[in-house]
DNA sequence: CGAATAGTGTCTGTGAGACATTATCGT
DNA sequence: ACGATAATGTCTCACAGACACTATTCG
């Protein structure tokens, strides 16, 4: 038994005779927001290392928003899905494959690119900056790693990102509801398109998610102590915790490997690995 | 200071001048998961009304996938926000403004349409039935709603649809992972396209959301019972709850109106309405 | 030993889950 | 009184938060 349509078409007929209309369509994109962990080591040897939040971000060498700071993306083919497409973008600005990927929010607002409509999907990478190298692509004049603050101000939210090498600070006052926020600059250097709301959302997503999954494992080393652990915890959540609290929690998803930190000028930590039997859709 | 680029334009200049590419470009589309909750009354008038979970679908009239069920949505315009066609999509096929609308995922598998390529942005909309007439649309032969059952089964999930006026079943099993699962057909009636899966990643949204925000009340009436509430929730998440522990979480999220209910033969129950303070950004 | 960090024990309050008990309506 | 549901009380357990204490390394 074979549906025919109206016309009396089967669908075998049907899609053989089908034209596309001639509307206009969006150009489609994908956005990715690369995070990862940088260890500042401290000028003090007697002090453990600080953790920071990274993003990666490229300078745009074109117009619109010349010069100006963005997150890497690009255009979707036409016989590549999205999914591919944030891969291949990823494996471009990284060189890295297989990584922690999820997708986070599409973003159509009409004049969000002021040459035409464009609709970008966005994209969370979690990388290990230990196996990477960032490289600027086509559109990119440079690719840096920027540190990530998100702290609370008696009127609202302060984003900051910042570059030591180049010495290039980017801020951002957030106001209104934290659900739907508005982004006031604070310094000459801005972020291009809605880029900032785009980072707001991941960063937003990568706060919930570690405390509920072993997300973080995806941007630490093969082996870690668990103070390092700690510190990379409260560098994504912006606040301390407490270390007996935060030990137990953790306990049950890391492994000991029996070896130790070593040139230190303290008392050596215990090197952990994650314990792999929680990657339970990871 | 005018930032000119490489071939020495203006932003104004560069924008002026800009030409498209001929790039291919893939369609859009929004796709509705619109649900509501259904007041079964109960034959035995002796007892208390059963709640459902309904989600709204449509029959196609078009190749391809004729006759068969769907998600409503429909093409975005290319001067539209991508929330404004969903607003648009809702009104024509409810009739409903002001709803709460929420976007869930973004679907871009190359061949997920067999006419072209289309990605599909999905919204989940909540609407009390109440105030609500549904109707056939453009490229739907038929509106319906069609209940929703989620269970776990010895092998996996069981995901069924059911429409009792036109005696309509739709099951599908849910195999794998929950995260990334496979969705194999019980039924000769099947959902569209990719349709399966993005009512399961509103379900199970919609699961995840109800136990920690006030989003159930946008599916209930202005005023209910809390046994009425409680068996709301119990349709969403698929399993019993306890009646003392459910009143205890739900307390601060109601107030008393004062009213009890009517022409039951038991003990009437309490009528409560949403205590509006706890909008707080839904 | 002192400085710094590693690592553990324990008390508190909160909230979910399970279960028992009392109250109120119509017939 | 009975059947059904409404509404509340209380015990337990798991867990987060706060804090105090002991242990180990280097110099």
């Amino acid at each position: 038994m074979e549906l025919r349509d109206e016309k009396g078409l089967t669908e075998t007929e049907f899609l053989a005779a089908y034209q596309p209309g001639i509307y206009p369509r969006p150009s489609v994109t994908v956005d990715m927001i690369v995070f990862a962990i940088d260890s500042l080591a401290n000028a003090n040897l007697r002090k453990s290392a600080d953790q920071e939040l990274e993003v990666l971000l490229i300078q745009r060498k074109n117009h619109p928003f010349l010069h100006q700071w963005a997150i890497p993306g690009g255009f979707v083919d036409i016989d590549e899905s999205l999914d591919d497409a944030a891969k291949r973008e990823l494996r471009e600005e990284t060189g890295l494959e297989n990584l922690y990927l999820e997708q986070l929010y599409t973003w159509g607002a009409v004049h969000r690119d002021p040459r035409m409509r464009v609709i970008s999907t966005s994209y969370m990478a979690l990388v290990n900056k230990e196996d990477l190298t960032a490289k600027a692509g086509d559109d990119a004049m440079d690719a840096a790693w920027f540190s990530i603050r998100l702290t609370e101000k008696q009127d609202g939210l302060l984003l900051q990102l910042y570059n030591s090498e180049k010495d290039i600070t980017i801020r951002y006052q957030c106001v209104s509801s934290p659900v739907d926020p508005v982004f006031l600059p604070l310094d000459a250097q801005m972020l291009a398109f809605d880029h900032v709301q785009i980072l707001y959302t991941a960063l937003t997503r990568l706060r919930n998610k570690i405390e509920y999954t072993p997300l973080v494992f995806r941007l630490m080393p093969e082996e870690f102590t668990l103070s390092t652990l700690q510190k990379v915890y409260e560098a994504i959540l912006g606040r301390k915790l407490l270390k007996a609290n935060f030990r137990k929690k953790i306990a049950p998803l890391v492994l000991d490997t029996g070896r130790k930190e070593s040139g230190v000028n303290y008392r050596p930590g215990k090197y952990y690995r994650f314990n792999d039997q929680y990657t339970t859709g990871f």
